[in-house]
RNA sequence: GGUCCGUUCGUCUAGGGGUUAGGACUCAUGGUUUUCAUCCAUGCAACAGGGGUUCGAUUCCCCUACGGACUACCA
């Protein structure tokens, strides 16, 4: 050390003696010594390991709790070691060892690899390795929720206790506790994490949702009225997972559609439909008020007129108004269109689809 | 290999010495809906195995099996 050779600092383990700690998860864990080797507290670069700076940072800042992940959980012993030695046994933080989160296929620790491999994204945000230079999608920028995100995760492990599932984050800081938590790994489900955002996104109004919906709009270079995209939130939302959902499913709500669904043409484009569908829009064109009542009003005197059933009518109508075979009630989708949008966008079907 | 941790429906889990073992997701069926979705109802489906303790174990104890974590001058 004199000539300036390089050396490490090592803890000097003691022979043959039980480390015991009470973890909040797990009990009392009891380690005997002779399984703990002399690990290394200071490398030769100088800096001190993982072990001894959780110890004295903890210690330096007063830690009251250590709750990290059960893969730290072989190397307690070693801290509650450290604690004593430095003479901080008394105020050695409490101890709780998470259960891990596994992967949905067969088991193990859920690991990025298997979010690309499996196609869910694994950290919260995408990500950059700045050394790697390799990428990793994140839960946000799929249009996950992070209250969605955080209640998904929170129910990782931990339950109330009730059969309540939906919990803000302020619910969720009064309802937990680590004396509730599971000690078995839980696999992550796809699903599930799913079906939370969608609980999640039906409790936004359809004013907040179309602020959440334009930046997407704005990407296609879509225009519409705030006032008219909040009616078409609250009207897709029932249906929709993530906010972008609404305009995948509800793009005819933007632009009129380029393309008549193929499926529907086949089944619901009889040779007799485009003269209905005409006579329809004749009586369309004659209502002074064109709002989800009258359109439906005048739908059904139509049908008895013409003694003809819902299914010989409806589809023709909605594939001529959308391009798609099944939607929203087509009564409130034209009244939100308007009378002359929807009047030209069947003349353009008319013209377009043959049979 | 060694040490430690774990094991209730496919998944997340509640429960806890005597229960029809409960809920949620998924799936299936029925109802509502012009259609799809939603919603409602119903159904499928579990205490890893073996020993104890006990009048009685899924619950407590032990063993086995299986799974996982750790076993770096990483964290």
């Amino acid at each position: 050390m004199a000539a300036g050779d390089k050396y490490i600092v090592r803890v000097k383990m003691p022979r043959n003696e039980e480390v015991k700690f009470e973890d909040i998860i797990r009990g009392w864990v009891c380690v005997n010594t002779n399984n703990l080797d002399d690990k290394v507290l200071f490398k030769s670069d100088g800096m001190p390991t993982y072990h001894l700076a959780n110890v004295v940072d903890d210690y330096l800042m007063n830690i009251s709790h250590v709750i990290r992940g059960e893969e730290w959980l072989p190397s307690a012993p070693l801290h509650v070691l450290l604690y004593r030695f430095f003479g901080w046994a008394d105020e050695m933080p409490q101890f709780a060892h998470l259960p891990l989160i596994l992967r949905p296929d067969g088991n193990g620790k859920l690991s990025k690899r298997d979010g690309d491999r499996l196609g869910f994204p694994v950290f919260p945000t995408n990500w950059k390795n700045p050394e790697t230079g390799e990428q990793s999608s994140g839960y946000r920028e799929r249009g996950y929720y992070p209250g969605a995100f955080n209640n998904m995760l929170a129910f990782l492990g931990w339950n109330p206790g009730t059969t309540q599932e939906l919990f803000s984050m302020e619910e969720l800081i009064q309802a937990f506790s680590l004396e509730r938590v599971g000690k078995a790994g839980a696999k992550f489900d796809f699903d599930k994490t799913n079906w939370f955002n969608q609980q999640y996104l039906r409790m936004y109004t359809g004013i907040e949702l179309a602020t959440q919906l334009m930046p997407y709009l704005e990407a296609e270079s879509l225009e519409a009225e705030n006032e008219y995209t909040a009616q078409v939130c609250d009207l897709m939302k029932e249906r929709a997972t993530f906010v972008k959902d609404i305009l995948k499913e509800g793009r005819y709500f933007f632009e009129a559609p380029t393309s008549y669904d193929e499926k529907t043409i086949k089944k619901k484009w009889k040779e007799q439909t485009p003269a209905i569908i005409t006579e329809l829009s004749g009586l369309l064109k004659e209502l002074p008020s064109f709002d989800p009542e009258s359109i439906g009003a005048c739908f059904k005197s139509f049908l008895e007129a013409k003694e003809l059933g819902f299914g010989a009518v409806m589809p023709g109508f909605r594939l001529s108004v959308t391009g798609l075979g099944a939607g929203a009630s087509m009564n409130n989708i034209a009244a939100l269109l308007g009378k002359e949008e929807v009047l030209k966008r069947i003349e353009v079907a008319l013209n377009t689809i043959k049979k």
